[in-house]
RNA sequence: GGUGCCGUAGCCAAGCGGCCUAAGGCGACGGAUUGCAAAUCCGUUAUUUCCCCGGUUCGAAUCCGGGCGGCACCUCCA
C-alpha cells in the first residue's frame, strides 16, 4: 500500500511522488491578519499539520510553511478604523492566530514568512513577468495579463470567457482584459507604501504567496494547500504568476480542504434541530458567513466551551475535503467520545504507574511498535487495526476512516484489562503487555496529533484546598459505606453530582472523583 | 448564467465495482459487573437497504442518464 493524494488540478487521486526523493515541500495559505482568528482559520492548519505528521511518519523529510499576509486593503481599512498602525494591528492579530494554533496542537510548521519581509522578492517576480510580456504597468499599478497565459483557468476549470459571463468583474476600461488582476497597487497618501519601479505602492493579493513559496521552497513545490474558497481566484492567480515567471511546474499536488459551516446556515440542520443554550461558537461562524467581521477570537468564542483537543478531533473526524458542519452539539458529542480514551489512560497509569503521555512511541512507520510478547489474539487484533488505520491514511489522508480504528483499539485494550482484572492486580508481564498495547494506540494517535499531553481538568481538580475537602468527604463516605449505610452514601454521591462532581467507587481503595 | 460538491441508521460519519448479509462515534435498549450507581465488557439498534426512477454489468451504496433536495465558489473570506 502506498500513499495516494487527491489533486485538485487533475480532479483525481494520484500516487504520491515527490519532486526530490524523500523530501516534501508544503505551502499553506495563511491568514490575512486583520481580525481575530475564527474557527474556520483553524481547519487548514489542523489538516495540514496532520498531513505533515503522516508524511513524516511515512519517512519523508517535510518542510511546512504557512504565510502571514500582513499587508492588504482590509488590514489598512481596519487599522484606520481602529486608529492604530497597520503593523500594530497585524502583530496583535498574528499573535492571536499563533496562540490558537498552539492550543490546537498545531506545531509542525517550520516557518511563518511575513509578506512585508518579502516585498523585494515580489518586486523581482513582477519585473520578471513584465519582462516576459505577462504583465503591464498602468498608472502606477501593475496587472497580470491573463490572456498571455494559455493555461489560465486550469486549476478551477474556468475559461476567461466564461468568467466574463458572470456579473462580478467590474468594468475597468483601462485594463486590457477585465479579468486581469493587480500584481502591484499604487498607494494613496497615508497608506503603507514601498518604493518600486512603478512608483510607491503595495503588493496585490496573490503575489506574496508566489514570491515567498518560490523564495523559500523553490520554483516547484510538492504540496500547496488552502481552503476550497481560495481555489479561485487566489490559487488560480498564484499558479498563473508563478508558472509564467519561472516557466516551471509550480505545484505538484494542489490540496483543498472543505469549508466549515454553521448549522444555522444549513437548511438541513436548521430545519430539524432545535438549537439551544450557548451558541457563541455558531454565532462566530454565522457572523462570518453573514459578512460581519467577528470581534472575538476562537480562544474566547470556542475554547471557553470546548477543549481544543475535542475541536481538533472533531475537525479530523470527517474527510478533509468535505464541508464540516460546526455546532456546539457536534463537538460535545466528540468530546464524549474522547472521554473514554482519557479514562483508559488514567486506568493505565493507575495499573502501571506510568503516564500514557510519557510513553516513547515510534515516530516512523519503519520502527512501528513491535507486538512481540503480546498474546496472539491481542497482537492480531491490534495489528489489523493498525493496518487499517494506516490504509485509511494512505488513501488521501482519510482521517475519518482511520479514527474508527482508534476506538476499536480502545475497546480491545479495555477488554484485555477487564478480562484479566488488571485493576485488582497486574503481573509485570501483564503490565508490559498493556504498555505495548497502549503504545500502539499512542503511535497512531500522534499521527492525528491527539493525546499528546493530559487534558487540563477543569479548575479546582488540582486545587489543593478542594482536593483536601474532597478527600475528607470521600473518607466519611467510605466510613458509612462500611457500615452499609447506603442512604447516607448515596446522598453524598447525589449531592456531589448536583455540584457536577462525579464519584466513582473503586473495588479496593479510595473512590475516584472528577469535575465536569 | 458559469464551475464544483453533496444526499448512508434518531444524530455525526467511513465506504471510490465483488472481502457490504454497509466501519466507527454519540444516543437508546437488553445482559454481565456493582449494595445501588458510574466506568468497563458482551449483545441489539440500516438485513428486500444506502434520496427517487431508469440504465451499464455476471455483480452497484459505489459507474452512466434523468428527476428531486441541499451546499459552496464565481463578491480579495481559510
Amino acid at each position: 500500500m502506498s500513499l495516494r493524494v487527491y489533486n485538485t488540478l487533475t480532479r483525481e487521486k494520484e500516487a504520491f511522488q515527490t519532486i526530490e526523493p524523500g523530501k516534501v515541500s508544503m505551502y499553506l495559505c495563511g491568514p490575512t491578519v486583520y481580525k481575530p482568528a475564527h474557527i474556520g482559520h483553524m481547519v487548514g492548519p489542523v489538516i495540514f499539520d496532520t498531513v505533515k505528521r503522516y508524511l513524516t511518519y511515512s519517512g519523508y523529510d517535510v518542510t511546512f510553511i504557512i504565510n502571514i499576509t500582513d499587508v492588504d486593503d482590509k488590514l489598512i481599512n481596519k487599522a484606520q478604523e481602529k486608529g492604530v498602525t497597520v503593523k500594530a494591528l497585524a502583530d496583535a492579530m498574528t499573535a492571536d492566530y499563533m496562540d490558537n494554533l498552539q492550543l490546537m496542537g498545531v506545531d509542525t510548521i517550520d516557518k511563518f514568512p511575513y509578506a512585508t519581509d518579502h516585498i523585494g522578492d515580489m518586486l523581482e517576480m513582477i519585473q520578471k513577468l513584465i519582462d516576459k510580456g505577462h504583465a503591464y504597468p498602468l498608472n502606477g499599478d501593475v496587472y497580470f495579463a491573463v490572456t498571455t497565459d494559455d493555461d489560465y483557468g486550469k486549476l478551477s476549470h474556468r475559461s476567461v470567457d466564461s468568467m466574463m459571463a458572470g456579473t462580478r468583474v467590474e468594468a475597468n476600461d483601462q485594463k486590457r482584459n477585465p479579468a486581469d488582476f493587480a500584481l502591484w497597487k499604487s498607494s494613496k497618501p497615508g497608506e503603507p507604501a514601498w518604493d518600486s519601479p512603478w512608483g510607491p505602492g503595495r503588493p496585490g493579493w496573490h503575489i506574496e504567496c508566489s514570491a515567498m513559496s518560490s523564495k523559500l521552497l523553490g520554483d516547484s513545490i510538492d504540496i500547496h494547500g488552502g481552503g476550497l474558497d481560495l481555489m479561485f481566484p487566489h490559487h488560480e492567480n498564484e499558479l498563473a504568476q508563478s508558472e509564467c515567471a519561472s516557466g516551471k511546474c509550480f505545484v505538484r499536488y494542489w490540496m483543498h480542504n472543505g469549508l466549515m459551516q454553521s448549522g444555522k446556515n444549513t437548511g438541513k440542520v436548521g430545519g430539524q434541530h432545535d438549537r439551544h443554550g450557548d451558541s457563541s461558537a455558531e454565532d462566530q461562524i454565522a457572523g462570518k458567513l453573514a459578512g460581519s467581521a467577528g470581534a472575538e477570537s476562537v480562544k474566547t468564542a470556542v475554547f471557553a466551551h470546548h477543549h481544543p483537543e475535542a475541536v481538533r478531533f472533531f475537525l479530523l473526524s470527517t474527510h478533509y475535503r468535505s464541508p464540516i458542519d460546526f455546532s456546539s452539539e457536534n463537538i460535545a458529542n466528540t468530546a464524549k467520545g474522547l472521554d473514554g480514551f482519557y479514562r483508559l489512560f488514567e486506568n493505565f497509569e493507575r495499573i502501571t504507574g506510568v503516564s500514557a503521555y510519557s510513553l516513547t512511541v515510534p515516530t516512523t512507520r519503519e520502527q512501528s511498535t513491535s507486538m512481540e510478547g503480546l498474546p496472539a489474539e491481542l497482537a492480531r487484533e491490534l495489528g489489523e487495526l493498525r493496518d487499517r488505520f494506516l490504509e485509511a491514511m494512505d488513501d488521501d489522508f482519510n482521517t475519518g476512516g482511520a479514527i474508527g480504528n482508534l476506538f476499536e483499539m480502545r475497546r480491545v485494550i479495555n477488554g484485555y484489562v477487564t478480562q484479566n482484572k488488571l485493576e485488582d492486580a497486574a503481573t509485570p508481564e501483564q503490565k508490559a503487555i498493556l504498555t505495548t498495547a497502549v503504545t500502539v494506540l499512542q503511535e497512531l494517535a500522534q499521527l492525528i496529533g491527539v493525546f499528546r499531553k493530559p487534558v487540563q481538568k477543569s479548575a479546582g481538580a488540582d486545587d489543593e484546598f478542594v482536593a483536601g475537602l474532597m478527600g475528607l468527604i470521600l473518607e466519611l463516605r467510605a466510613d458509612v459505606r462500611r457500615e452499609k449505610n447506603w442512604a447516607a452514601a448515596d446522598k453524598i454521591r447525589d449531592r456531589l453530582k448536583e455540584l457536577n462532581v462525579t464519584v466513582e467507587d473503586v473495588k479496593d481503595g479510595p473512590a475516584r472523583w472528577s469535575r465536569s
